[in-house]
DNA sequence: CCCTGGCACTCGGAAAGCCGGAGTGCTAAG
DNA sequence: CTTAGCACTCCGGCTTTCCGAGTGCCAGGG
């Protein structure tokens, strides 16, 4: 870690302030002016030419001013930030979102619109990956003779549902004796346990299996089977905020940008790292290891239910934004959602 | 409607294809090479001249080639075009969408992404307003003491579900007779219906209504009143292809067309309209009446479940498109889907 | 020793000028 | 009516010029 005199600090904290603000490589002079700062634009750039040579900024050619690099960001945002609950104004357009009461699972997919909304960025939340999570209860609804629907809770509060076409007809009592007793056979597992073991059972074929229960795993396997179960747990939005971004603007980034919100993939890793450990997290320009997100940075956090973390939300913009805002928006959506969740359930 | 010699409408044709096939304004001299017309360059500028009087093309400037008008593309749909059907790399990639047997909900919402990647442009599915379809059933499902979860069935096959939190705890008959009696009750009503009765009946507050009725009534009553029955039935995919256009990427329009993508108001009203008529519709800039679209043209067809338009399907992509490619996509695209859909429902 | 004013230097970006090419419109001849 | 020829236009790309912003360095002053 560098150490810098105080001074040096300062300077480069307005400097990096005043390129987040601007968007325009900063030089002496105006910084000196924007900042207010006591000593002479040929002093700033003494100290500028040591900052340089730490690696905290560069010039992009000969006569412009400074930008700064990841590793500026970097120790921005590691020594020279003091994080900010977030302005009153955000935080109840925040706070609206959580009181009107929702389903978990609505109320989740929607967090990322309203990170978007709020930092004028584009939102993303991190679902727990659905074979993860708990099975709670599984209930067959008749719709017709020929067409049943599965019902498959998950203990987050998930609620999944198919509808399959079962070989024979099968009568309401029928169904409600094939659910309890799948319920209490499979009480307790994770669905990729649950799936698993119906795949077994299916294989083995077994006779002593009650014919009622056999039923049950054979309409259950099909939605277990589904590709709802694979899904990516991912939800983006606002991406189009990102093209009011200059640095963005151009094409082929932008492009792979792009791409990387709709494959997923990418995004996905990314935020599975952010999920081993507790509250925010930043990944600023390359240090995310993702081609895709090269001029941007990643701010997340992650949330829990029962103080358990099973997703993150989180913020993707360009390296230049506004840290201090975003970070505080960032943490306390995740602190509400956990709370909001985790109060929801229970009781 | 104008009328034009066959041989204008040869080279106009020859034209326009050209136009969509390179992007580029074509001249007289490419025109005469590409298409293998037995005339001069001179006499193509000479008919040239007669389709700009006609608004049929025009010169981006002075001596640049001629490049199709809306007009000129909406002459080309409406009379030179024929239909093929689809390429039979097209067509298995659509069919083997539809083979997988799914829920009829997912595979509404997956065919954005299957029209999107055949087009290799933006794809768009209308589903039917959430209020405006039949209600089928009603079932509440216990999942602890003070959590029930409402599920919703409508007619065609969609399903909708919510936890609540009853006031007082409820045993699975008495929940299993409450939803028989409700579904009695309300059986073939709209969802907007459905809805209306709730708030009626919770109004007049009667003493004569059944005891578990009033129960249902309220609990289904939340359900009725979420967000989730006014959600916009739009989905959109594949909004990254456009920004391969060059025609689009500069800035500002795109900024438009994206941020209309997420608003969904403009693209809904759009295939409302789509909706009173059968077959393919196609709008070709302006015609469409919203600023976003633009320079964009938008094809859609109508969709049916059991011989009523439930919904639509179409696809975003600039005014050059390949028309005929993308009309036999659309077009095909909407018949599977009526047929997978009107297939699986009855039985 | 550090700060500061001064100065020469560099470089990018805008403006201006200069082709070359592609394409047109017109005209006159076949 | 078609076509070859020709003059003309205008865009795009290229170079040139110029200006301004900003730097680095140096020498003088606190």
């Amino acid at each position: 870690m560098v150490s810098l005199t105080p001074r040096a600090e300062r300077l480069l904290k307005a400097l990096i302030e005043q390129y987040i603000a601007e968007g325009q490589p900063v030089g002496s002079r105006t910084l000196v002016k924007q900042a207010g700062l006591e000593f002479s634009p040929a002093t700033v750039r003494n100290i500028m030419s040591d900052l340089e040579e730490f690696g905290l900024i560069r010039s992009p050619h000969t006569s412009a001013g400074r930008v700064p690099t990841e590793r500026g960001y970097r120790f921005f945002v590691n020594t020279l930030l003091a994080v900010k609950p977030p302005k009153t104004w955000d935080m109840t357009s925040i706070e609206d979102r959580f009181l009107a009461d929702q389903d978990p699972q609505q109320l989740i997919e929607s967090v990322s619109g309203l990170l978007s909304q709020v930092t004028k960025l584009a939102g993303i939340v991190r679902v727990p990956r659905r074979a993860d999570v708990g099975f709670l209860q599984l209930d067959f609804l008749a719709l017709s003779s020929t067409r049943v629907l599965v019902i498959l809770v998950t203990q987050d509060g998930q609620v999944l549902n198919r509808v399959i076409h079962p070989k024979r007809p099968y009568s309401a009592s029928e169904l409600q004796q094939a659910a309890n007793v799948f319920n209490g056979a499979y009480a307790g597992l994770s669905l990729a346990e649950v799936r698993r073991s119906l795949v077994d059972a299916l294989r083995r074929d077994s006779e002593d299996m009650q014919q009622i229960l056999r039923s049950a795993v054979e309409m259950a396997h099909q939605v277990f089977a589904g590709e709802a179960m694979s899904e990516a747990p991912l939800f983006v939005s606002g991406e189009s905020n990102l093209l009011a971004f200059p640095e963005l603007s151009n094409t082929e980034k932008l492009r792979r940008l792009f791409e990387a919100f709709t494959a997923k993939q990418d995004l996905l890793h990314l935020l599975d790292q952010s999920m081993v450990s507790q509250g925010v997290q930043i990944f600023i320009g390359a240090e995310s290891g993702y081609e895709a997100l090269e001029s941007c940075s990643v701010v997340t956090a992650p949330y829990e239910v029962d103080g358990q973390i099973v997703g993150t939300v989180g913020v993707v913009g360009p390296t230049r934004m506004s840290y201090d805002r975003v970070i505080s928006v960032v943490d306390v959506t995740a602190r509400l959602l956990s709370g909001a969740l985790s109060h929801g359930l229970p009781g």
